[in-house]
DNA sequence: CAATCCGGAGAACGGTTGTTTACTGAATGA
DNA sequence: TCATTCAGTAAACAACCGTTCTCCGGATTG
């Protein structure tokens, strides 16, 4: 049955992950329509044809991306929100995270925010399932907060999908902010979510 | 000084918009990075040469077009922030017209949202000075509006980017969505804006 | 009317693209 | 040990690309 690591499957896994860096990489100053087999062959210093043994086309290594891109988030978030500090503390913190992350990957980050709404059927219908899956999780790790008490489901994934769209434009101000923009960027997502907060304490009384 | 209009240059117009338009078209499903030069005037049945007539290259059709899309928005949603109707009725007839707006001009909405974090630099840039520009006038506007008296400039611009945000994210969820989603997207916007209406409210309590 | 302007046509250029084909040679497994 | 598997190679393919050049013919101008 043969789960081995391999000798063959370990070298093939790693031309398999440069072809998904070395397009990663091209990614960073044009979209994944216009991106070519060649062009990311080239750079690994592979044969055009090895590209075929991995990804069936680009749409196909797009949607690679996807998963690696947004698969670490999920986690991170989830121990962010569920932290049970008070509200401002919450909302500092999560703001920081947001920034560590974007300074951590940023490609990554690109990516997504680029591809989310770009010409690939395929990613664009992946980023978008991720997202609201993400939003999802969001939802169900919500209730733990205290101003957010006898709310509906339907209002909660309200205030998820939210949350989410206001993370993704977060994480691409901070994309093409120059280091000093970051401050101000940052301070205005803060306030921002002070804002919706402010918003969920009183939701219940109108 | 031949400001006249003139046969010359008004055949020269029509086949300038006409390179527009197919562009636009073509770029429905593929980013403007992708956009060949060759393709356009194909479509529009002029010599692949003529293009030079009219635009440097891709980027420069891509920001004419940019102009030409978010050109309309701005008396539209100027007016609609104008109106002194209560806050309910302003937030229900805003996602009336960008629901409108989305419906109206499909190819222009798509074209920047994708654009937007799109691989071609001059364009991305124009459109985020336009929405910049753009933010703006809402924060001009704002201050009509009765819950915000007392509100400092500064967190007046916070939340009109909030707002102009959020405008973008549910612009292109209708586009994205089938005519039965529409509505239950129609609905999380309203509630969306209700939410930060109401947070609104109690801005200056804490 | 004659001179000029200028949007567009047409052809040619060097270069790049995605994909297929037959192949090599090392890891694999009986 | 020997046959098999298979990731990667090398070459060839037709199709397409952006750009440049020269030229044409009708509008414009004086």
């Amino acid at each position: 049955m043969s789960h081995t690591p391999g000798v063959r499957q370990a070298q093939k896994q790693k031309t398999r992950q440069a072809l998904l860096d070395a397009g990663l990489r091209l990614l960073e100053d044009q979209s994944l329509s216009s991106l070519g087999l060649r062009e990311v062959t080239r750079v690994v210093g592979v044969a055009p044809a090895a590209f075929y043994r991995h990804f069936r086309d680009m749409a196909d290594l797009g949607v690679a991306l996807v998963e690696e891109a947004l698969g670490s988030l999920h986690a991170m978030i989830r121990t962010v929100l569920a932290e049970q500090d008070g509200a401002q503390e919450r909302i500092d913190r999560t703001v920081e995270v947001v920034a560590a992350h974007v300074r951590a990957h940023p490609a990554h980050v690109r990516f997504v925010a680029r591809e989310r709404h770009g010409g690939v059927r395929a990613v664009r219908e992946a980023i978008g399932e991720q997202l609201a899956l993400f939003a999802d999780e969001v939802a169900e790790v919500l209730p733990g907060q205290s101003e957010l008490t006898g709310w509906s489901e339907r209002d909660a994934h309200m205030l998820a999908a939210l949350y989410v769209d206001h993370l993704v434009m977060t994480a691409s101000a901070f994309l093409e902010a120059t280091p000093e923009e970051a401050e101000r960027i940052a301070g205005r997502a803060r306030q921002q979510l002070r804002l919706i907060n402010l918003g969920c304490r009183h939701w219940l009384d109108e």
